[in-house]
DNA sequence: ACACAAAATGTTATATTATAACATTCTATT
DNA sequence: AATAGAATGTTATAATATAACATTTTGTGT
């Protein structure tokens, strides 16, 4: 949720802060657009911006069904399993998430990330940790600006970007020796 | 297997010669090596070069399956279905075949494809044609260049790069009326 | 040529990711 | 309340990928 512009990519921060913004920020997006952040597509989108690391859709549906278990006045949690929620209904929520810029899915993880900058559009870049899976999004121009040099010099016309950069790091590549 | 500094990009061209010196290439790479580049690896490596676009893993196993297929003294192929190749063959020669550099995997598509210039390490650049699904590897230095520096500036250290571009090919992009 | 270790491949089963197809429920608007 | 369209539920299955262990092949030293 963060860019390498911020002085404080992968660095440590108040994630809870991080995630009321951007709930916020979907849920004003959603109503200016008339577009319905259901109560299933907030969860998934609340799970996704919560994680550290990319999220796969099983990893989203194992704890969307986990929110199921409810204390009862016992001390024991208890799994009320009223709705068991199946893929489609994640894929579904992903989908819509997706569309609306709230979220991007990180090919080389099958998994999903909350969105740095939902208002604009922009080409998804991403630095992505071999080691420890955390995963920053930058929005450099000049990389936007020479991927359009290259697809212009062959006549192809951009739709869409997947720019992920994997290897290291600060601080797994801190760590001594090699990962 | 072209790049678009090649004005050829996306063009017609004769097939067959881009196989032969692909193969080639690879052949003598894995002799300077010492890798062993067997009969398996081969014809995995082959079948990739041979097609036009990105090839998944599946499709490749069909079609080795298909090669057991002979035709005999009478006029009906006959399959003789000998050796059935099942999914780890294909993934290990994958594999192999990307160590080496011989070939890239399209997240984005689940697929392979033939690497441009197997002798030099860069990072996999690609224009992948959403409708054709038509894939072209480019090298761009400018590329290259700004996502190091975007990386840089996070204290990042790359080991690989995933950039695929995905829109129209020009092919695509003239014919009539949106895709 | 033979024995051996390492590499490659075969085999079986299963994990992981994703979608198709159709039924039901919910929501906003009349 | 009626209704149409959107969203979700449900069941089944497709598509992609790997784990674990058995067998075969290959290169090397003797």
């Amino acid at each position: 949720m963060l860019s390498p512009s911020d002085t404080r990519a992968f660095e440590q921060h108040d994630h809870s802060r991080c995630i009321d913004s951007a709930l916020t920020t979907a849920r004003r997006l959603c109503r200016n657009k008339g577009l319905r952040l259901t109560p299933i597509r907030e969860q998934v989108f609340t799970l996704i911006c919560q994680s550290h690391k990319p999220l796969g859709a099983y990893a989203i549906l194992d704890r969307l069904t986990a929110r199921d278990t409810v204390f009862e006045s016992n001390e024991k949690p208890v799994s009320r399993n009223r709705r068991r929620i199946a893929p489609p209904t994640v894929y579904r929520a992903l989908e819509f998430l997706q569309e609306h810029g709230l979220i991007h899915r990180i090919a080389t993880l099958n998994a999903y990330i909350g969105c740095c900058r939902p208002a604009r559009t922009h080409q998804s870049q991403f630095l992505i940790c071999r080691h420890c899976d955390s995963t920053v999004e930058f929005v450099s121009a000049c990389v936007t600006t020479a991927i359009e040099q290259s697809a212009q010099q062959a006549s192809f016309q951009i739709e869409s970007a997947c720019i992920e950069i994997i290897g290291l790091c600060p601080n797994c590549r801190n760590q001594k020796g090699p990962q």
